[in-house]
RNA sequence: GCCAGCGUAGCUCAGGGGUAGAGCAACGGUUUCGUAAACCGUCGGUCGUCGGUUCGAAUCCGACCGCUGGCUCCA
């Protein structure tokens, strides 16, 4: 209970401090006019109509004068007036109007402390004394009203906290985000490259990337085989007609790359797989007993994103999706959604994930097939996520056109959250290309089709991966498992001795055989992540040994090379 | 796509109208070392691209490309 008076505090805390921020700005420029600024997680922000664009260097000017009306202690005062006098009152500030407009009722609440007035609902603090930590932290572009058709305002972004403390455990804390950032670490480790020649938003794999791709899809071919999934391969390029008939080229235009002419025809890449497998599945006739069906695949899509939402591996113009099909008669959909949140949940819990919201989403405004179909679908995927005793939101009509869904959001080890998982029912695509089977009654019935995912694509995956273990991925997983550091020379061959015993056994192992002083080696393993260390010299020889040092810093000192091989043979299966 | 900032050596970055700098890396040598950087030397850049202003542009201006932070979008 407690806490939760004092989180209503905070929030209170961060709005108040918005209107300080722009009560700051209005001392700055006289002729500001104000758009809104509301608290967000951590902090607020405010919009402004400014006649210069604002420098980063305005920042630390804002928070002075900030700092000086906290200190002034003045209190906020609050009055519902008329909205016609509003109207008087906000003359000079239209989008202030625009928002008085909007009121249903008859009367405005405005707020005011010292020379400030602004149009608010509120609740705020009682003075502006009871700021007590605070930061503004960014400037960015920001539409009025979210509109791309509107003007573009200058957003101010700041945190505020309950106290000092607060404030520098969020500033730490976002510095050692920035630090696990996959775009930083993804150079640093060798992981991937992305090249200006090639094109924004293509990725180039390493081989440490690469490495790891592999590791990760051989275990999800693997776990798909054991799960009754069958695995197929398609085409990169489709005869345009194909997506005309899916409804993608009038759906999706935007994200399609444009058409390529090939002997009169025109072919397109394709944005997704679902329209090969329903090819595969329509190559022959499906009696009720075959279903369900599921084909997977690791399938490589392009969709064109305009060039401002490109970013990192996060989001990408070329990827490869853990996709997959299931193909079902209307009362198998219950059961294969079970399993599939089961397969997700058991791929979150291998790399590692503990923490992540369910959300259901719901029909669209915009959308296929019947009332009907949609309520049974969206309560066959309820009654999953309740019988799973499962905690999930409902994303109000957040659903794709042709179906509900579920999304699985991952929480990281630093509390970024990202797109997992994605289970979508949908009755559009098998009644455009009418995929059917045959039922126990003889005739022909459209089946349900599945799509689904439950790593997403391997390029957000492997972003997501890097900022959850900041690098330092699970043995299993590490590009290098162990490196031998030999002391001195005349340790070299002693070194690749035991680098045999252990390539032998599978176990990804380098000797850093440079004439280069240990503490140099060290060092580097350490930079690299690599999550053993095997020092030998002369003890280590005379004993048949090694001396074992983790990327921990902890020193294990002295052990067989037995020990150590079962050692790290038993923290790649228990993938830790 | 929009707003703002940025783009200098392989990497991290300094400089800023008068002709290019550091550290690390690379290369050559010396050193053979006990748990996170040995020492000496050498090489390396039409300062993102194109155009303009100027006696002179990496520096000022414009366009384009790319990146960063947001906005919008994300089947």
């Amino acid at each position: 209970m407690k806490s939760k008076e004092n989180d209503e505090r905070v929030a209170r805390m961060r709005h108040s401090t918005s209107h300080i921020m722009a009560e700051a700005v209005q001392c700055l420029f006289p002729e500001a006019k104000f758009g809104i600024g509301p608290m967000i997680e951590k902090g607020f922000y405010y919009d402004f109509d400014l006649p210069r664009a604002l420098a980063p260097d305005d920042l630390p000017a804002i928070e002075n004068r900030m700092r000086e009306i906290i200190h002034q202690d003045v209190p906020f005062v609050t009055e519902r007036i008329a909205k016609e006098k509003a109207r008087k009152l906000f003359a000079a500030q239209p989008y202030k109007l625009e928002l008085i407009d909007e009121i249903s009722d008859s009367t405005a609440t405005i707020y005011r402390q010292g020379s400030f007035t602004d149009l608010c609902r509120g609740p705020h603090l009682a003075s502006t004394g009871e700021v007590k930590a605070f930061k503004l932290t960014h400037v960015a572009g920001a539409y009025w009203r979210g509109d791309e058709k509107r003007p573009m305002l200058q957003r101010i972004y700041g945190v505020a906290f309950a106290g000092q403390k607060e404030l520098d455990d969020y500033l730490s804390l976002q510095a050692e985000a920035a630090k696990r950032d996959h775009r930083k670490l993804g150079k640093e480790l060798g992981l991937f490259s992305i090249h200006e020649e090639i094109g924004p938003g293509l990725v180039c794999w390493h081989p440490k990337g690469a490495l790891i791709r592999q590791i990760i899809e051989d275990f999800w071919r693997a776990e798909h085989r054991k799960r009754g999934y069958d695995i197929v391969y398609t085409p990169h390029i489709a005869k345009i007609d194909l997506w005309k008939t899916s409804g993608h080229l009038e759906f999706y235009r935007d994200y399609l790359f444009p058409p390529m002419e090939i002997e009169g025809q025109q072919y397109m890449l394709k944005p997704m797989n679902c329209l090969a497998h329903i090819l595969i599945y329509k190559s022959q006739l499906r009696s009720y007993r075959n279903l369900p069906l599921r084909y997977a695949e690791l399938g490589t899509v392009y969709r064109y994103e305009r060039t401002g939402v490109l970013y990192g591996l996060a989001r990408v113009r070329g990827f490869t999706q853990d996709d997959a099909h299931i193909f079902c008669r209307p009362d198998q959909v219950e059961e294969e959604v079970t399993e599939v949140l089961n397969l997700a949940q058991f791929m979150m819990s291998s790399f590692g994930f503990g923490e992540y919201e369910l959300l259901l989403s719901t029909r669209p405004e915009k959308y296929a097939g019947t009332v009907s179909m949609w309520e049974e679908a969206t309560g066959a995927l309820k009654h999953v996520l309740e019988k799973l005793d499962s905690h999930y939101e409902v994303d109000p009509g957040e659903g794709v056109f042709y179906g509900p869904k579920i999304d699985i959001k991952l929480k990281d080890a630093v509390g970024h959250v990202w797109q997992g998982p994605t289970i979508q029912v949908d009755f559009n695509l098998p009644q455009r290309f009418d995929v059917c089977y045959i039922g126990e009654d003889g005739l022909e019935h459209n089946v349900v089709m599945i799509h689904r995912t439950v790593l997403g694509s391997m390029e957000r995956f492997l972003a997501c991966l890097v900022e959850h273990y900041g690098g330092a991925f699970p043995v299993w997983l590490s590009p290098v498992q162990a490196t031998i550091v030999p002391i001195a020379d005349r340790h070299v061959g002693y070194a690749h001795e035991i680098e045999s015993v252990f390539r032998n056994d599978g176990i990804r192992v380098r000797v850093d055989d440079r004439s280069e002083r240990m503490n140099l080696k060290i060092r580097e393993a350490e930079l690299e992540k690599v999550p053993y260390m095997l020092v030998v010299g002369d003890k280590e020889m005379a004993s048949s040994s090694v001396s074992l040092r983790l990327r921990s810093g902890e020193n294990l000192g002295s052990e067989s090379v037995p020990q150590v091989k079962s050692r790290i043979m038993a923290a790649i299966e228990a993938k830790s």
